[in-house]
DNA sequence: CGCGAGCTTGACGTTGTTCAACTAGAGTGG
DNA sequence: CCACTCTAGTTGAACAACGTCAAGCTCGCG
């Protein structure tokens, strides 16, 4: 982690909704003191059992958001893009971090005094009912991943986490920036499992891989074998 | 289901925080119109999949809270026990509950149409704090639930799940209102791993069972078992 | 050129589910 | 009052799914 910059919100490229919802009060804009920092490729940008301090705020790259559990076997819960709060789960009332997030590209991130935005939303509705919302759709993922992993078997929770990829790439051809263990990991099943999925959805025609490369060919198919299990 | 009454709040033994939050004024209190409905062992209190109209919150009695999957495959996510608000994870941002709750014992519930405190929260800071932090305990939960289930095997998850249950009820020795398959469901195995694992922990001195009269005799072997997984 | 990380494959073992059969108690109707 | 049926609980044996272990492979990088 390399720290560059104590940007004015003002200048910042990335509006967040702390930033919009005091734009108009320069006294509290200026209380907000942002540092900027950078993340290289692998760097934990927080980690699980220390203290909240800080609300993050992803501003680029993208970043796993997974609890770190015994045995090296890690969850990962969901993949975060720009902007996303890091923090989210863990704003209101707990004071260590329930999970760790770790870049899995060079990624920059927003750091404000958890104090100061905990002062903002007590007396601000509107950011309140905003984190609020963004709060509300993070459960419905964990409560999705709940399901997903006690009801289906690993094909189905592999198809499942294919159509999620390309989702958060926009497209059915993306570049993977995750290990074939990170993928494991998402889904709850071995590396060795995860590879013989891949070349198993390779050979049914249903992907195509190179690498990192994966591209969805039958779309349809996959979404059948995701819902079935 | 049975409506019996449309209690005034001010008449309510139950002061939940919507009541207390506009308790000095008589015109909001008087818009509430609580309607207060009781269920039977077994009735479903909301169904996963339906519209979420109304803010419930438990008055007397308990309530299973649980996910329906396919091939009757349930997952009891945790018990709900009074007062505690029943829809709460679907307030803020879902048009349909994510999940069922259904009464485990006769049970009193309170309704306030949604719309009402939507309006209500969206003025009222304190009232959306409080919700707040409702909802963070919840994702705590669920956030351990997902941990458990992936990282534990059946006996540390059956281990925990005692513990949890007894805590539930206040103490070592309690009568469970679950079924063998609810408890299966509850820590995502089979009816007949929950009965093996009863007569395996009676034979062990961990605990004595008689039918659905449960004690907890070793406690802290108990929490270890929990603990390694 | 050699090393190491990530990837791949096969053989094997463990865990937990499924199936089937049996028991005990609680209603229910003749 | 006695079959009867239904539900909940219980147990054993067979089976399937998945993880673990071990070995080899490839590719990028020093």
């Amino acid at each position: 982690m390399k720290f560059t910059s104590r940007n004015e919100c003002a200048n910042c490229s990335v509006k967040c909704d702390v930033f919009t919802s005091v734009a108009d009060q320069p006294e509290i804009l200026a209380a907000l003191k942002p540092l900027h920092a950078h993340f290289k490729k692998h760097d934990l940008i927080c980690r699980q059992g220390t203290k909240v301090t800080h609300a993050l705020l992803l501003m680029t790259g993208s970043a796993k958001l997974f609890i770190e559990g015994l045995n090296n076997r890690n969850i990962i819960l969901y993949i975060l893009k720009p902007p996303a709060y890091i923090g989210l789960l863990c704003f209101f009332n707990t004071p260590v971090y329930s999970y760790s997030v770790a870049a899995i590209e060079d990624s920059s991130v927003c750091f404000i005094e958890l104090y100061v935005v905990k002062k903002l939303y007590i007396q601000n509705h509107e950011l309140l009912l905003t984190l609020n919302d963004a709060f509300g759709k993070s459960v419905s993922r964990i409560m999705g991943k709940v399901i997903s992993l006690n009801q289906k078997q690993i094909r189905g929770r592999f198809a499942e986490n294919l159509i999620y990829l390309s989702e958060c790439n926009g497209s059915l051809k993306f570049n993977l920036k995750l290990t074939r263990k990170e993928i494991g990991e998402m889904i709850a099943i071995s590396e060795e499992n995860a590879v013989r999925l891949f070349t198993e959805f390779s050979k049914e025609q249903i992907i195509r891989t190179n690498g990192k490369e994966i591209e969805i060919l039958n779309l349809p198919l996959l979404m059948k074998i995701s819902e079935v299990g």
